[in-house]
DNA sequence: ATCAACCTTCCAGCAACTGGAAGGTCAAGC
DNA sequence: GCTTGACCTTCCAGTTGCTGGAAGGTTGAT
């Protein structure tokens, strides 16, 4: 398929998908035109792209994610150990939005009061993470 | 407090620190020296940025974030509506670091067998959110 | 007084896009 | 078969969000 309906399906821009083969993410076809040719596992790759950046994770972390998918040799304690770290930041960032959207919610319905300068929640946030 | 012990205490390097007072999110005092008086509420700030940047809001989305704490006509409809907005936001990302996270842990522990580059976990992944 | 460890501004560079120009390809309609 | 418009291509410049380094001032301890 071309990059058009590989954006449409990934939510990545088309320039978002250029930019990342320029830098070695992907590696689509090419077709006799010049066009570059998009297979299933190439979306899959890009969702995965598109969702891990929305999270916070660098295009090089991202990079290391894929990785994981395409270690053909599988499993070397390396791949083990990426893996593990990946999934304590990952637990971490769960906790961190937790925490934020219990600010945020305290802060729509219970923190309407006047002293929301030095309101507790925002010590209550320093003090977590 | 100097922006040594800002940085220390909020995660943010110093350099971050000073930009994201050039760009207008913080606004400390300054002593008789010229050197940067952080307060307290500074702290708080600089916390709540390195967190949410960290789980991949803009710098604008979070001005707007930081803007719900200084509101101080309070509660206005379009505050709200930001609150309401940004809460969405969060919950869509606790989801998907869900799902990310259920597929690192497939992947760790179940997805050792010899068909990776197709594994199921992918399809799920790119199915999902 | 001098030394390290701070702090200051300013300017350059990098990461990760993003927009636009200049031009080739393709399918539809006349 | 030719044009029209929506695609696609590369290339280059600009933006965002930092990040590093130079050049120099301040502070506190020896």
């Amino acid at each position: 398929m071309n990059i058009g309906e590989a954006s449409e399906r990934s939510g990545l821009p088309s320039k978002t998908i250029r930019y990342y083969e320029d830098i070695g993410l992907i590696r689509p076809d090419r077709g006799g035109n010049g066009y570059r040719d998009y297979a299933a596992t190439d979306i899959h790759k890009l969702r995965f792209l598109q969702r891990s950046r929305g999270l916070g994770f660098s295009v090089e972390e991202c990079r290391q994610l894929l990785a994981l998918y395409e270690d053909k040799d599988r499993a070397s304690a390396d791949v083990k150990d990426i893996a593990e770290t990946k999934l304590a930041e990952v637990d971490r960032k769960i906790r961190e939005l937790t925490e934020l959207r219990r600010t945020l919610e305290h802060l729509v319905h219970a923190c309407h009061g006047n002293d929301r300068p030095d309101c507790p929640i925002l010590e209550e946030l320093s003090d977590g993470g």
